[in-house]
DNA sequence: CATATTATTGAAATTGAATTTCATTTTCTT
DNA sequence: AAGAAAATGAAATTCAATTTCAATAATATG
């Protein structure tokens, strides 16, 4: 599942410019930068995506048995609060948390055999989301889409 | 909400008749038959969709303060398990019940203000997810979509 | 640069819905 | 009607999510 352990530069280039874009943001926000926020949210952008308070914690606390799962939650939910994450709560009930990026909204392809959560977004989905609602007089302000079933692997 | 206390011949009627098929059906699967489960049964068809097991548990202790919440609780769980009913989670995070109708699979619209719960269903839409999946080789079993906003009334 | 102010931290406690336990009661079988 | 099996309901338990609070750390200010 991990890849070699060798430089990788593009990607660690990618996380810390992040990294600082992120303590930047709550910077501004008049949050306060900490060496605990600053390795939970390396940690975050680090790993994959669709992680649970208690999965980060767990990845965080191996390196550093100083941070509590506590801040590690309330991290995340700054993060989310703050625009910079957001949570999504699958068929299984536990809250999960995803970096935002600047692509715009996708939905979800999810494994009931081996769990693997696979992203994808489609412009007919869209428009056709839109025009139902407008049927309805709905006004869309966010969705959620999510297909349960075999991936390509399992099935 | 509500509508007059009148005769309603016609849904009184389709009531009762759902009430006997769940009555013959859990019978069928060799669950006994109860007083309790009687009057839960009836009281769930009657509630209006989308109810969470408290809800139901509200509207019937008031006139039969003998049957507990467990009970109601174990009785949906009871449908949704033998296919009368279906479990549904939105964003509250409350679980909520619903009967199953003949209709085929259905989505949702869920207004933000008012918490009103509107269902539709779209054969466009059905084909475009499968289609979606078919792309990435994956077999849907299940959906879940909803849409989040503002309904006409509240708009 | 010392110190006051204010936010953050982390362990532990709390919450609340969901679920289970268990002694008692009810239903169904024979 | 008696026994076997299932259902009931109050209370207990679970478990993720959230809050509390005393101690600590970061920033602002003199």
């Amino acid at each position: 599942m991990k890849k070699t352990a060798g430089r990788e530069p593009a990607v660690s280039k990618k996380i810390s410019e992040k990294k600082e874009q992120i303590r930047l943001h709550l910077k501004q926000k008049g949050f306060k930068a900490t060496r605990q926020r600053d390795i939970i949210a390396g940690e975050f952008l680090r790993s994959g995506e669709h992680v649970t308070a208690e999965d980060l914690y767990k990845n965080i606390s191996r390196k550093h048995d100083d941070i509590g799962f506590t801040t590690v939650y309330r991290t995340l939910k700054l993060l989310s609060r703050s625009g910079l994450a957001t949570e999504r709560v699958f068929a299984d009930q536990l809250t999960r948390y995803e970096p935002i990026s600047s692509e715009s909204h996708h939905d979800h392809l999810i494994c009931l055999k081996c769990g693997a959560i696979t992203e994808f977004e489609n412009l007919k989905m869209e428009r056709l989301q839109e025009k139902i609602a407008d049927e309805f007089g709905f006004h869309i302000v966010t969705h959620k889409m999510e297909f349960y079933g075999y991936c390509r692997a399992c099935r």
